[in-house]
DNA sequence: TTTATATTTAACCATATGGTTAAATATGGA
DNA sequence: TCCATATTTAACCATATGGTTAAATATAAA
């Protein structure tokens, strides 16, 4: 069960969605903890987070009563991979695209 | 009139429209040509265009009675920008990062 | 065991989406 | 002028989406 491109795009493309994105950027978080800057009710939040899952942005995993919610890190792979594919990327400027690199070196780099 | 990442990332979440997109890489279309290889009225297709116009992805040109659909190179760049921003961009092996860079490089070189 | 907490399920609603066919609108060519 | 070509507009349809409230479920705590 891989997520498709159309899942994945769609999932992005609510801000709501995006926004719960940014925030489990910070940490893993429960669902009435996710819901709560936002004005909209739990079920709401609970759609949006099954959408995300559905679309291997996040996995949830309930311990207790309490649902967590973390990202799956290799889930915008797929939509930067077309991105990528698409041959646009230069639009980035070259000197992002560099720092990201070092940046990747800095954390790979085992000595 | 900017595009909000919303149209943009819905405009990207259906295969019909990514499938022009990259029909458009290759060169600038008429609407009939674009539809062609879909199996869809042309009514259909010229939504979908309409779609990525609003999105920023493409944009129409009418000469004549042929209206030509050509790319939007900027298009992508929000979208981009925000998964850049979302920093998980390290995803990407780091070969296509620096084969990215050298491509761009040799575009950009004036000598 | 009773109550409170965390979350989902169910049923519903309004609007959006992606398609259709038929008709309208330009524009180009004979 | 008359016909063909290119495309859009209009009206419609089924299903999807994003929200709601009320009820159900499961677990924790008193």
């Amino acid at each position: 069960m891989h997520a498709t491109l159309d899942e994945l795009f769609s999932a992005l493309s609510d801000t709501t969605r995006r926004k719960i994105l940014v925030m489990l950027l910070e940490d893993d978080m429960a669902v009435t903890d996710v819901a709560d800057p936002f004005d909209m009710s739990l079920p709401a939040i609970s759609k949006h987070l099954n959408i995300l899952t559905n679309a291997g942005l996040i996995t949830q995993e309930k311990r207790g009563r309490v649902n967590w919610c973390k990202l799956e890190p290799d889930g915008l792979r797929d939509a930067s991979v077309w991105m990528l594919g698409f041959g646009q990327f230069d639009i980035l400027d070259i000197e992002s695209l560099e720092k990201l690199i070092e940046t990747h070196i800095d954390l790979t780099q085992t000595t």
